[in-house]
DNA sequence: CATGAATGAGAATTCATTCAT
DNA sequence: AATGAATGAATTCTCATTCAT
């Protein structure tokens, strides 16, 4: 008989799992992926080197695993409950989830504003189950627009998607005089969603 | 052979740091700063890796000599007349600058957008001469967006900001069925425009 | 639960090492020692990484005990009665006896032509129990031939080597077109004994 | 201009591969392939660490370029011209080079012996171009055995194949008492010649 | 006895940078 | 100015071995 059961050896893996993503988000947030060595990470997140070959098979994989728990959450809202059809409601309910997790998950945004460009990561996102979301996504918001006599939908979809985008980015990288205390944030996401809804074909 | 006039040399170094620098510009950009050797700088842009560091210092020289040049250019539009005040022609102005250099130098966008993030380039851009600029900026804005009766001018600088650079990221990385042809984006310059846009306290 | 009796222990431990050397016999014939690691050693035994060092003190322990075993069987044909003289039944003996090993345990033959040559091997090898017996056998052959009148003893005993080790090599490693039927390798088996096989003085 | 030209380059290079091949011949053959590292390697050849990639892609590829180098000039042998017929004298040609070349590069020989087996290396050697070459010779030798009335060919192939891998096996892993004096190897030679050669059909 | 998580020394490999020519 | 061979520190990754349970 093993002393330890595997549902122990499970419970052990799972956390220590957790352990070295936690450590390497917020190392590569705030070092930038490119920088951060294996060695860096271990000694961080309290490791040895070779462990995180135990759990991930390499750097990147780490990082994308990273990558892929933090837009899991999110992905969520995306469609809420799946019947392809967007309400006013869901669209509100889209843009106050992603606020909030920017303003609770300020490392992953970093991280994921750092990163979601590099081509490996990019080809990542663009893969499963990311991608046939977001390929689902933009159709349903054209949808969303028309529905409600936006006058032009790619253009308002192209404004609602920089809203979000624009402010994560300045989350992050705040120029000089640019800070965003958290009542800007609440009425900026106020107004973002103040702007989008409307009863449809009011 | 007829010895070369130092004007003549001049000019042959000065040709020479361009075709340097925009191979390391379309590199980078497609590569990844990260993943791009030397080697396959030097060989991409025809010349010899030893030849580079007659040029430049190092990798990182490189790529802030190349941040610093696509910076120039939109930063003389922050405060064209240098009078530390912002005019309604001026804010339309520099949006018109911006979205036509995003449309005119792709590459540096994304080259922008992939490494601008980064803690070493953020370093870099808060100092000298961006950093400046942009100190000046800030308070430049909300004079503007106070002196026309915006009733939250820190929110619209945000807006504003946003809308800016979330623009320049989807241009960058358009989600699939978020392109952006063209007239779409005239669309969206002169909405942008049209929505920061007032004579002084009218 | 009765307590085990320590002959049953003993019985345990002898099937689990077995166990454990027949992995590590296929395993390092298909795959080569160097390219094997414990881990997959151990899964593909079925057993943990640990338990391997509870009955090997470590991985080349264990190839050495593969190969101990493997040569302990053909060892005792090389000198079946002990009494340093080689008769002529007892050559055709050996002859027969390693062939048919070669036949039985191909994968044996595998990895110890795969391993025999390499520095580390050939120095165990070479000490006790084999190398002793060897020592023996070179001078018993010399004898052989000598006695049988044998023009040039050490050329037979060249050859007769060289025939038994490159059949070896040839069963492992044939090359296109030179298969191996067991006919053919049966027809093999008698041509070498019948070229070295002579009544003494005869 | 380059104060090295092309050529000049070129000449380093050539016998700068040649210097690392020599060393790793060398040294995987004295201490076995596994055993050695890049570290040991460079230095026992006298460069840096990673001069070598310079050279070759990989350790593994410059084991194969070892490889490679030292087969080729036996290949030629095989069917010296080329006309898919086997001729007596060709047949004792081949033999002579075969032990020629064991002679006098015993290193490559104890290189090749030590590694011909290792899953990697045998599917490189079943590749272009000597897998092609070992195909047309398995025919080549069977005709030739036919033709001069032996009574079994294949049996006479495996026997002729044997004698010469078990004899290489011999010189790279002599065991005690079985050394092999230059004398001894001439002997063989002619011994091996003289089982096969016959005039056709007589 | 048995497990597999954990270690860490050491391996292969990369690549920015230097330098002789 | 120009070349590319050469360097070596740093990096990623492997894996035999240990050990708490």
């Amino acid at each position: 008989m093993s002393p330890r059961t595997p549902e122990q050896f499970e419970e052990m893996r799972e956390s220590r799992r957790k352990q070295i993503m936690d450590a390497g988000l917020e190392l590569f947030a705030s070092e930038g992926y490119g920088h951060c060595s294996i060695s860096q990470l271990a000694s961080f997140a309290g490791i040895s080197k070779g462990l995180m070959y135990n759990y991930f098979d390499s750097k990147e994989a780490l990082l994308m695993a990273i990558i892929e728990e933090g837009m899991g959450e999110i992905m969520d809202y995306f469609d809420p409950d799946h019947d392809g059809v967007l309400t006013t409601e869901e669209l509100a309910g889209l843009v106050r989830k992603i606020f909030s997790s920017i303003r609770e998950n300020r490392h992953f945004w970093i991280l994921y504003m750092n990163i979601v460009l590099q081509p490996r990561v990019k080809e990542f996102l663009d893969g499963e189950p990311f991608g046939s979301v977001m390929e689902k996504f933009g159709p349903m918001m054209m949808n969303y627009f028309t529905e409600r006599n936006f006058k032009d939908p790619a253009l308002e979809m192209l404004t609602f998607s920089a809203l979000i985008e624009g402010c994560g980015i300045l989350m992050v990288y705040a120029y000089p005089g640019m800070e965003m205390p958290d009542d800007l944030l609440q009425k900026y996401e106020e107004r973002v969603i103040g702007m989008f809804t409307r009863k449809p074909n009011e």
